[in-house]
DNA sequence: CGCGCGCATCCATAGATTTCGATATATGGA
DNA sequence: TCCATATATCGAAATCTATGGATGCGCGCG
């Protein structure tokens, strides 16, 4: 089912901040630059760098250095895989068929 | 896009832990019960029960008791939802095309 | 060069999370 | 009822996380 419980996990915690899952939410559909993102919370600068560290560093979201702004964007394969995992467990749940007869 | 960020970071949040994601990844396909789960990591019996509460509570896992057995199991709709929201964003996802044209 | 601007890093702090030993609760059987 | 087993809760310690003020870095411009 997964192959890489750890790399998972983080991209789990780079989603499991209010935060950061509304500006993952934001970037899907257009690239946006840090200054648009920060207008868009009640947040300081540092804790936007802190936050973009983050979901740039799981690979959740990609970045592109344009003169001295910072373009953010959904990496896609990324969504696609989680997509996927979810969808797996989704269909390969056995519903109220099957149940645990041990102990 | 999504409707309810902070329910979101719930489910974000119950699957960031590697143990609740294997526990997770574990309860799909197959109904298993505490004392299953308890061999399979090296956690103790207080911490199983602190996981198994997270991932229930979020709405992910679903339980039924069966005399003092727990018996556990993935909640498909929530998985569902889970695999569309990432399916969605893989979808809107503009690729290389689109871009930031502001600042 | 010197300044302004966008962003990153450092640091400290408040708060949250994870863990486990001890203990409580619940259930079924003798 | 008494006991054993399965699970939950409590309490405390260690660790991790989110936040923002101060500051550093890089770049474009005059």
């Amino acid at each position: 089912m997964l192959d890489d419980h750890k790399q998972f996990t983080v991209y789990m915690k780079a989603l499991s901040d209010e935060t950061r899952l509304r500006i993952y939410s934001m970037l899907a559909g257009e690239e946006l630059c840090a200054c648009n993102l920060l207008e868009a919370f009640r947040i300081t600068q540092p804790t936007l760098s802190y936050h973009m560290k983050i979901l740039c560093g799981s690979g959740l979201v990609d970045v592109r250095k344009d003169g001295v702004w910072m373009r953010y964007s959904v990496n896609r394969e990324k969504a696609a895989l989680l997509g996927a995992f979810f969808q797996e467990v989704e269909a390969a749940s056995p519903g109220e068929g099957q149940r645990c007869k041990q102990c």
